[in-house]
DNA sequence: ATTATATTTCGTCATGTGGCGAATTGACGA
DNA sequence: TCGTCAATTCGCCACATGACGAAATATAAT
């Protein structure tokens, strides 16, 4: 139960499902993602972390950043089956859609500028 | 997204989520399922409300009484899956076993003892 | 008509949650 | 080493939410 409850609070949130939504193309490092949400870098880091407790992101430190991506395959097959579900009910939001484009625009602007130097691949 | 939110939000609380998995087997009128959430009535009935604005349950009234039902099959797609995935993830949990137990109980006593005289079927 | 019962609505209270800024941690770069 | 930057943790505040009892509503029984 508590597992099936971390995750359905972890997805009553619209913050959370627009960061979950942003990850869908590949991982993201923080910075970004507080780019697209335009909230305190605490409070995405929070929601971030209510995300990873539940398993529905997962993260990986390279050196000042940190990654989050969608769990790979092979993951729990509840997260895979409720992320699918989520994908399906909200490719065509208007939000998401947003979200998605203004992370196109800050990706292809000058890496320096984003997150300092020499920021992800 | 606010239909997702619905959904998402109205299954982020343990009790409404043993209320969902209490009508796997049928239609069920609010004095049962407050008799097994053991909650005050205005409480399950605010939670069935939750419950029906989110589409995951229907409501039919009979007489003094009201019973819910989960969505029939024609129902949004999206609500189907998200209980599938529900019951997948739950049908072995403790607090949910219990509850269909304790409501095999109440449904097997006379019916006259619960909600008064003449209850359903 | 009056009473009783099932459910909902309303008001209230305690707790939970999302938001922020300040301070902390960890990892570069000068 | 010192300063800088990404990210997190912490403390705080505003607001949302779940719980209840009392009152209202609706329907059946007496």
């Amino acid at each position: 139960m508590n597992k099936v409850l971390n995750i359905t609070k972890a997805l009553a949130d619209e913050s959370r499902v627009r960061a979950l939504m942003l990850l869908k193309n590949g991982e993201l490092c923080v910075c970004q993602i507080i780019d697209v949400l335009e909230l305190a870098p605490s409070t995405v880091s929070k929601h971030m972390s209510i995300l990873k407790q539940a398993d529905l992101v997962e993260a990986r430190k390279s050196g000042r950043w940190v990654y989050y991506r969608l769990p790979e395959k092979g993951s729990v097959e509840a997260v895979r089956t409720i992320l699918e579900w989520l994908e399906t009910n909200l490719t065509d939001d208007k939000t998401i859609k947003k979200d998605i484009r203004n992370l196109d625009k800050t990706s292809s602007m000058v890496k320096d500028e984003l997150c300092g130097k020499t920021a992800q691949s």
